[in-house]
RNA sequence: GGAGGGGUGCCCGAGUGGCUAAAGGGGACGGACUGUAAAUCCGUUGGCUUCGCCUACGUUGGUUCGAAUCCAACCCCCUCCA
């Protein structure tokens, strides 16, 4: 691709990275680019910690909140999105800045994603719907007289990996296995590129994260999710299990207290960190590091 | 003061003589990860010089070849009666 060398900015939520993508913006004339899963929502603004339009202050914001919540996004459908907008920033001639905090998006970007073709939505549908209805191990056993390779591969408790074996063996009538072994073209090629991953302390990204959702609640978290409850999506969507909806919608239906639905989601957040950190160390070692303060 | 119930590993909670370093869950820690990834899944979790030893189920003492499990006393908690 064209244009500047792009900046990929990576780091555990709660961490400063938006913050710190948002000074480079200012500094060198940048264009920020969501890299984040559930940021890209519409309905979910508060929950998700989207950057306002007001302290995004004139830089340039894209592929936040651009879905609605009743679409499952996906990896894919992010790389389609992301590649027609670096193209546009490079025509513009402007910088591109990534941020975000979903390590598979950023993976998927810098390395590629396996050319699996779309799956049709019958297909999809009806393996999820058997999830739903029956055991992963039952699941598993399909798959195995199916596709034997890759349910070699595959824990017979890893519901969702199955099913999307299943849709592709179904669909493609070839092995996932044997798919994920093409390597996919990365959008932002070797050495086109900088890694930056801000982060914290990991005590110190905690103690961050409680205070944020306790003011993500002060700033309408509830409504925000009581909105969402509204329309009635499906459960299992991607929007409906963003940190925080799950309990406030459990807190919404009156099976729990707000403050044990706070509580279940500020721990579920941490357990969010935990992964990403986890994921940081192991997979974005060679990136430079900055400590936020 | 009387009657009953209960005190188990970081937490909750099974266990009522040996198969128990003690089920299960939570938490914590580590790991996997290619179209749901803020998802999905896996492992470890008393100590040590680790084919074994030590410490451990409120405390102390007792019964027994052997006790978290039985007995006694004591300490603490809960419910009911006064």
């Amino acid at each position: 691709m064209d244009g500047k060398q792009a900046v990929v900015i990576a780091g555990p939520t709660a961490s400063g990275k938006s913050a710190f993508a948002l000074d480079l913006a200012r500094k060198a004339g940048g264009v920020i680019v969501n890299a984040d899963s559930m940021q890209v929502y519409a309905e979910l603004s508060v929950l998700t910690a989207r950057p306002m339009a007001d302290e995004a202050g004139r830089v340039p914001h894209r592929l936040y909140g651009h879905v609605p919540a009743r679409e499952a996004y996906s990896v894919a459908r992010w790389l389609d999105d992301v590649a027609a907008v670096l193209a546009e920033v490079a025509e513009a001639g402007q910088q591109p800045i990534l941020v975000g905090g979903t390590g598979l998006y950023l993976k998927a970007l810098t390395e590629g994603l396996s050319p699996v073709p779309p799956i049709p939505a019958a297909i999809r549908a009806h393996w999820r719907a058997a999830s739903a209805a029956q055991a992963a191990a039952d699941l598993h056993v399909e798959l195995t007289t199916r596709d034997p390779l890759t349910a070699s591969r595959l824990r017979p408790t890893d519901t969702q990996r199955i099913v999307r074996a299943l849709e592709v063996i179904e669909a493609t009538g070839r092995p996932l296995a044997s798919w994920q072994r093409e390597a996919g073209q990365p959008i932002l090629a070797a050495g086109s590129w900088t890694g930056i991953v801000v982060t914290r302390p990991r005590e110190e990204v905690y103690q961050r994260c409680d205070a944020r959702f306790e003011a993500m609640i002060a700033a309408g978290g509830v409504d925000e999710v009581r909105r969402l409850a509204e329309l009635h999506l499906d459960p299992a969507l991607p929007a409906m299990r963003a940190l925080g909806v799950p309990p406030l919608l459990a807190h919404l239906r009156g099976e729990i207290t707000l403050e044990t639905a706070v509580a279940r989601a500020k721990l579920d957040t941490r357990h969010y960190v935990k992964r990403q950190l986890g994921w940081l160390r192991r997979n974005m070692n060679a990136w430079k590091s900055i400590i936020a303060q």
